[in-house]
RNA sequence: UGGGCCGUCGCCAAGUGGUAAGGCAACGGGUUUUGAUCCCGUCAUUCGUAGGUUCGAAUCCUACCGGCCCAGCCA
């Protein structure tokens, strides 16, 4: 599907007006942004919202996007991490302008233009213990002090950092420092490192850097190198903003962006922060980056969640610079509106309770069914009655409440798209007393057609136990039973345990085998996907995305 | 308690001096061979609080209250 959808009401949000601006003024003609992850981690949902802001707005302005990794520390990266967040790009619907660009590219330039610092006077080899920095950075209402190697000479600090990158000191021994002011009350300020000391093999560059440049020095050039216009950011890197300033004004760079800041997106009864999301796979309270419980964007692929839902539920809820919780409610409804539009319709018994229909003959009836209540370009197919059929055990009640209106004893029900049954005969185990079997029996003139003197309302899903296919159903709930798990504390605590209920013996729709579609809706249950990595031929395994909502679940829950 | 930022309906969020958009959720009602979808309707005399300026303030001023971020040789 194209992005049409969604781009004629693109908001005017703060950042867009920024940029109708500055193309208004006149001082840019066209725009680039950029999209800047380091490659540590999976992208999560919070990273779909920057995906899509950056390259949404080089799609509106007709400019470009970049994808550029921010790799400037190689200990905690991994080419794995990259192939999986162009991948995640791609799949959402992005193309970068251009190659994938690496922040490590710049490396020499980077080095280059340290050495100008140097020799400006700017910057200066700092021999202090990481712990001695820090106390002679001073704290939140106290200024800090002058590191005593503050005013090297140019010549030492121009020869001990070209020895610290040919190898010759230990990790931590000196480190480059931006010469600021040890007074600002931004603490960013306070002569912040520029350069460290780092053996460490580096999966673009290899072994020939020894510095490595921090992420203050490197973003900022890496900007400018690229001609970005609108260096867009989340809010903790605000007060970083100065400094990003103060970098790109010292150097003879031909373009200075506009960092702009927009509230990240949390949301609640998850997680949003790679270090945790990390955690939860490298423990092993998931099955990996991909699964369908977490918000990572490739969780969200298998869970059944498709790009154009992310993409409006991202328009959805907007750019802004106050802090804020995203209800999931409104995730789900993303998802819920597009299968809604887009998904076949098919049966599918989680639950089965066999039913035998004592006046129906020995031979299947093939009956036709639309895939879609309102959009025939979906097509038909085929569905097999028989004799014997599976339905589900919660649309059968012995004793109903008045407001039930599935199937009980004596009453009837609308087999969809088939016949009005009537349940005759409970048959239970003799050992257990359970219900094990309906007999019951079908109204022949009920086929399309309403039954004649009396309303029957309610409609249930079966299959036909002859024919239909058996599947194993991945029914998935919230990962955590806390709104806010972050705040309470230990978030392993608060870890759903029913997060994840396998069924193993459901009963699907032999169609289903001809049907090349991934999202289906299972009727009155919910959207589902084929599970990218362990559904075969020979075993189907679907994920429940989400469920359908349930006015009926609503009237329950109040009794 | 230094600095920066933010407070508009349960949740997002427009609005930037002319008298509170929209979406989600919720709640009524209609249609329906999915208790789904769809459709119709209800849902902020009030914009963190208190003063002030003004014919007129969510928007301007002042004070206060509340929240978030910053003391990595992480990004």
């Amino acid at each position: 599907m194209s992005h049409s959808e969604f781009e004629h009401k693109a908001p005017a949000h703060f950042i867009h007006k920024i940029i109708e601006e500055d193309l208004n003024s006149g001082k840019h003609t066209s725009i680039v942004t950029r999209f800047p992850p380091e490659p540590n981690g999976f992208l999560h949902i919070g990273h779909a919202k920057s995906i899509c802001l950056n390259f949404g707005l080089a799609e509106q302005f007709n400019g470009a996007c970049h994808l550029r990794f921010d790799d400037t520390n190689p200990e905690k990266e991994n080419q794995v991490y990259i192939d999986a967040i162009a991948q995640d790009v791609q799949w959402l619907g992005f193309q970068w302008h251009g190659p994938v660009r690496y922040a490590s590219e710049y490396f020499q330039a980077l080095y280059d233009y340290a050495i100008e610092l140097i020799n400006m006077g700017k910057a200066y080899v700092c021999s202090l213990t990481a712990e001695q920095t820090r106390e002679y950075r001073g704290t939140l209402t106290e200024p800090g002090k002058p590191s005593p190697y503050r005013d090297r000479s140019i010549a030492d600090n121009l020869d001990l950092f070209s020895r610290m990158q040919a190898g010759e000191f230990d990790e931590g021994a000196h480190v480059l420092r931006a010469k600021i002011d040890m007074a600002s009350p931004n603490l960013n300020m306070r002569d912040p490192v520029i350069y460290r000391i780092k053996k460490a093999h580096h999966h673009q560059t290899g072994d020939h850097w020894n510095v490595y440049p921090m992420y203050d020095y490197t973003h900022c050039i890496s900007d400018a190198i690229e001609g970005i216009t609108h260096s867009i950011c989340t809010l903790e890197f605000e007060d970083h903003r100065p400094l990003y300033d103060w970098v790109l004004d010292q150097l003879p760079v031909s373009c200075h962006p506009r960092q702009i800041e927009f509230a990240r997106l949390n949301l609640n009864y998850t997680i949003t922060s790679k270090r945790k999301l990390k955690r939860l796979v490298d423990e092993g309270f998931v099955v990996g980056w991909d699964d369908p419980r977490l918000h990572t964007i490739a969780g969200l692929r298998r869970r059944g969640y498709t790009p154009a839902s992310l993409r409006n539920f991202c328009e959805a809820i907007g750019v802004a610079r106050a802090d804020s919780v995203v209800d999931m409610a409104m995730l789900e409804f993303s998802i819920r509106d597009d299968l809604d539009k887009h998904a076949p319709r098919i049966m599918c018994v989680l639950d089965p309770l066999k039913v035998t229909i004592t006046n129906y003959g020995d031979d299947a009836q093939w009956l036709e069914a639309s895939n879609h209540p309102k959009d025939e370009s979906l097509g038909k197919r085929k569905i097999p009655f028989t004799r014997t059929l599976y339905i589900d055990r919660n649309d059968f009640m012995e004793d109903p409440p008045k407001d039930y209106f599935r199937l009980s004893p004596g009453k009837e029900v609308r087999l969809r798209g088939a016949y009005i049954l009537r349940c005759d005969q409970v048959v239970r185990d003799p050992q257990t007393g359970a219900v094990i079997e309906l007999k019951s029996s079908i109204d022949p003139e009920t086929l399309g057609k309403n039954p004649e003197g009396r309303k029957v309302k309610g409609v249930i899903h079966w299959v036909s136990a002859d024919h239909a296919v058996p599947c194993e159903v991945r029914l998935y709930d919230r990962f955590f039973t806390e709104e806010n798990p972050e705040a309470a504390g230990d978030f392993f605590q608060c870890i759903n345990p029913n997060s994840l209920v396998t069924l193993k013996h459901c009963w699907i729709e032999p169609s289903v085998m001809e049907n090349s579609a991934t999202h289906f809706q299972f009727e009155r249950e919910g959207y589902f996907c084929v599970d990218c990595k362990e559904d075969s031929a020979s075993h189907r395994v679907f994920n429940r995305t989400v469920t359908l909502k349930d006015s009926w679940a609503k009237i329950e829950a109040k009794k």
